[in-house]
DNA sequence: ATGAAAGCGCTAACAA
DNA sequence: TTGTTAGCGCTTTCAT
């Protein structure tokens, strides 16, 4: 890492107020104002010298001080991991979704989804005007609490409460859909990884999950307990970090330490994605490991992957958010729960095992 | 999608202000904001009581109002593209420098990079104490203006300036490294795949660039077309859209209208990869089109694809950028450039052409 | 149609 | 140590 000077010093301006602009154009602060809103009651004389004065000195309206008084225009959308495809799909759309709306978007991503409670507060203390959460790692009373003050849509959580909004993937679903496909072909033998919260240790006994979780992982393992113990198979549950790499070492040391099963139902892609690099570095083929995600990201209809997954559309889901937070800012009163409906994309890393 | 009325309705509450405070502490608001930034000059007693207040109304100060007299304590990062692996690695990077420090980091996403400009301004206008910008497309006199304003850090764009901070990969160095290694492999029938700003059509004559672009596709671009021109080679550029599917259309379409060279040097890993989805559905290996990309996303390391690639931190990208916006809000004058080191990684995604 | 003035929630200089 | 007060940049009545 070279260090350059790249030249001379420059000294910092002060950026121009409205009351600038009104002295540049001989009017009243209010007259300013009114034409920045394009409020009733300015001549069109007085309205040209205001915009002249305007670009003349590179004016913009501060959004704080404007805020002030009435809206910030602004809504935040608060994200437990910035580097997950899924995630970001979702931002995606929530950004698409607010575009021709008079609000932006801004996000508050957190580097651990413990941080996430942080993450809003930070986000409500900046006046956002309504809130989009992912996941929220928070207890749902504190959740409530903070949507009596701005209006808010939880993403992911099965947590529908009357004070806030809600937009959920339909994972019992999505996870039944897992398992009855590995079931048809003919698998007992499966492992379930799921992603454990990083500074909340999970419960050591994932039966405990049954009473408790309402986050998407949490359901999704549930449904896995339930249907292996349904037919009376022996789930194996193993728990890592969010990243890609964690669930490959995590993987990898079980397969090292253990008799395989013959599939794999990760929590989502990116731990599905990391338990097939073990897979693929020991020459562990779906013939022998079959292994499904949950997500269905772009990179999993890779040819090179082709991992069956659960789609759910993260771009949906965003736009829905957004769809909900903007009938809430005009008014709308009672909460929705939103579902989004999945389907399973069959690939080639699941087959029928070798010896069932 | 299914929406379901989940209760009855809730009345929104009104958040308490540092004068309810003070009216339930029974002291003056200068005190309850002496306490809030635990300035010099509060009783232990008259601390006590503020806090109980506080924590009775559940009471956050407002960072729009606090910002009207000094600091927001809020950084601002914009980002051209919110669903690439690359560019959310650089926003980690930040986010884990920033933490420990009082600010915190915003991030500003938009749809298009035609669209960076709206996006900085964006966050100039809520007040952040300084930026970062990744990849801008805005000419430099515009950033000059907006960086006296607000301190700024430009990241990946080769464009210092006495104005503001710089960050960037050794893009010239990285792209003479593939260069060298197609070179040295034997081959001679070299394409390049590179992203075009999407409503900027970039010239026709892809020439054009070596007097122009200053961003890091324009400089790698531009490496390719004099390393190839060197030897006599005919070179061959094919642009497209930044998305992975975008440019597996781009990639697929060439090559069933031309005879197929025997490497591919894509702009990046999210367009290396795009390429790879057409060869391999079309069963054409290593042996038959060497993929290289740029960046190393954790994806490239994948065993199933193991792609070439050129590797700059974004990691440590993010970082600097911040470190040199703590350094600005320091008081640093100067402006700095830091160039990150690159390195090849050479996987199985390229090897000898069977017919040189 | 125009502008004076009050006020949004907070900080900071100053007085008490 | 405490409280009073004058702003910060903008919007919004309410006179004129």
């Amino acid at each position: 890492m070279a260090t350059i000077d790249a030249g001379e010093r420059i000294p910092r301006r002060q950026a121009p107020t409205i009351a600038d602009v009104a002295r540049e154009a001989r009017v009243s602060r209010a007259a300013v104002s009114k034409v920045l809103r394009n409020a009733y009651g300015v001549s069109e004389e007085m309205h040209q010298r205001v915009q002249t004065a305007i670009e003349q000195l590179d004016y913009r309206p501060r959004v704080a001080a404007r805020s002030m008084r009435g809206s910030s225009y602004t809504t935040g959308l608060e994200i437990p991991q910035i580097t997950n495809d899924f995630l970001t799909m979702i931002v995606h759309g929530a950004l698409e979704a607010i575009e021709g709306t008079p609000y932006r978007l801004i996000v508050g991503p957190v580097t651990s989804p413990a941080d996430s409670q942080q993450g809003i507060e930070s986000l409500a203390d900046r006046q956002v005007d309504a809130l989009i959460s992912v996941v929220p790692l928070t207890d749902r009373a504190w959740l409530e609490r903070m949507s009596t003050r701005t209006p808010t849509v939880i993403v992911g959580s099965h947590e529908a409460s009357p004070c806030f909004d809600t937009v959920v993937g339909a994972d019992e679903t999505g996870a039944h859909l897992v398992m009855d496909h590995l079931f048809d072909l003919g698998h007992r033998h499966i492992a379930h990884l799921t992603r454990r919260a990083a500074e909340t240790p999970q419960p050591a006994d994932p039966r405990d999950w049954l009473q408790t979780g309402h986050d998407p992982h949490d359901i999704r393992g549930r449904v896995y307990l339930e249907r292996m113990r349904e037919r009376g198979y022996t789930p194996i549950v193993l728990t890592t970090g969010a990243e890609e790499l964690e669930a490959r070492a995590a993987w990898s040391e079980f397969l090292d330490t253990a008799d395989h099963p013959t599939a794999l139902f990760a929590g989502n892609d990116t731990l599905a994605i990391g338990a097939l690099r073990a897979n693929v570095e020991r020459g562990l083929g779906p013939e022998v490991i079959s292994v499904v995600g949950y997500d269905n990201t772009t990179i999993a209809s890779h040819p090179a992957l082709s991992l069956t997954s659960v789609d759910q559309s993260g771009h949906s889901m965003g736009r829905e958010s957004v769809r909900l937070l903007m009938e809430r800012l005009e008014g709308r009163k009672e909460s929705v729960l939103v579902e989004e409906p999945v389907t399973l994309k069959v690939r080639s890393s699941t087959t029928r095992p070798r010896q069932p």
